[in-house]
DNA sequence: ACTTTTATTATGTCATACATAATACATCAT
DNA sequence: ATGATGTATTATGTATGACATAATAAAAGT
């Protein structure tokens, strides 16, 4: 009998451990009874004994649902149920000295791809007050000089107010993840080499397309505002 | 003496666990020592050792170590270093199930974002193999019918290649990680209604673009191409 | 009625023992 | 000697029992 046949009869035994069970388990529970928000769930002992393995097993997998953000425990009030935030469970993990260098590059790449791809979302959703609060941000550029080439939290006041516009709050959160990512590869030489100080499209340029303009200027204006990024990654 | 002034005289005692610390010397320890991918880190009893602490609380904190992905740990070898995968970690709390409704529809829109956006990459980094495999693609495109207002797997297919032409792989990933998403917000009744039959830009059109276009040409046209979801989103 | 003290409760931490799987080493038959 | 088989070792996985600690509720005192 070959290894093949043997795969057909013997149907794998699960090699999954208790606690990967246990945690299957409690997922399950979480979404079939369709507890809300803000719900208690049993205390580990209870837990323990309903399933019949050690407490040790029901807090390794309740830790396991606290770090996919299902859970949040109390000292005293058990755990109740929380809405995951999917990347503030990323972050954790967003640090970037752990990461890879093409990891780096590539969520780079990525922030590239939101501003630009995101133009229908701002022009769809964007305010008066909006617009004048990205005018006010504008009107506090400073000055580019030779030693910042850009001012980083001007930068980012007004980079972060346009994805504040589009509404989308995962959005949003991605982007501060991202933050710390992009500081970190415009500084170091991971990228070929130095921007240029010619300037192109400005902020105040895309803040006029925004008020006057279509989607499609502004992804074409934003692609231009980000060339100095996309030199240093094609070039 | 008020809360003001002694906020200031008493410097916030760590409110942090014994686990948080732990995990913190930890990573503190992976970035420091500059470890290369593979290499074993101390066993649990000489980290307990070394750390004055019991091995539960060891136990733990390697246990959030392995959720972040910084470390695989095997019965006997201990455990070993690995390279954070981002969003293989976010999968596993990407259950369309336990997500809430709003997130859901975010992440629905981020895929949007991301696929104008990714029109500069696209042009930078294909390669003639990978449009003859569009064309492919194309030529087996199903027709369409009043029951599947599209194929599914045949969208999968082509919008898949797209991402993977970007070359980055972290957004491949996050595309992966999109499709349940996707598919699920599609068919539950969280958007507005049924899609249109109308027909814009076609799988074709795309590639006709990417052979003789320009990224800009190729946003608009993805633009439309989407058209139908982003009725959903807006109208 | 309001503050202070005490008791209760569920999670956090510790210590120890044993189970289990992966590996290395020793043994044996040919 | 070689290859298969058994045995020992080792580090993680699981179980159990105990105590610490923080948050809450109940009781006591003014």
């Amino acid at each position: 009998m070959n290894i093949a046949s043997l795969k057909n009869n013997l149907k794998a035994v699960d090699t999954a451990s208790l606690v990967d069970k246990v945690e299957g388990s409690l997922v399950e529970l979480l979404q079939e009874r369709k507890l809300k928000v803000g719900d208690a769930i049993p205390k580990e002992i209870e837990l323990a004994e309903a399933l019949g393995v050690s407490r040790t097993v029901i807090r390794e997998a309740l830790l396991r649902l606290r770090m996919m953000g299902l859970i949040e425990s109390k000292k005293k009030k058990g755990a109740v149920i929380t809405s995951p935030d999917l990347f503030g469970i990323m972050s954790k993990s967003m640090n970037p000295h752990v990461l890879d260098q093409d990891t780096l590059r590539e969520m780079f790449e990525i922030r590239l791809v939101l501003e630009i791809g995101m133009a229908d979302f701002l022009f769809q959703r964007i305010k008066k007050e909006d617009l004048d609060e990205l005018k006010e941000i504008v009107s506090k550029e400073p000055p580019v000089t030779d030693y910042h080439l850009f001012n980083i939290e001007h930068e980012i006041a007004f980079h972060g107010k346009l994805y504040e516009i589009t509404g989308n709050q995962t959005l949003k959160k991605f982007q501060k993840l991202l933050l710390p990512i992009f500081d970190y590869v415009h500084n170091s030489g991971l990228l070929k080499k130095q921007p240029m100080l010619r300037k192109f499209v400005s902020h105040k340029g895309l803040v006029d397309i925004l008020e006057n303009g279509s989607p499609e200027l502004f992804r074409n204006a934003m692609r231009n505002h980000l060339e100095n990024h996309f030199a240093r990654l094609f070039d």
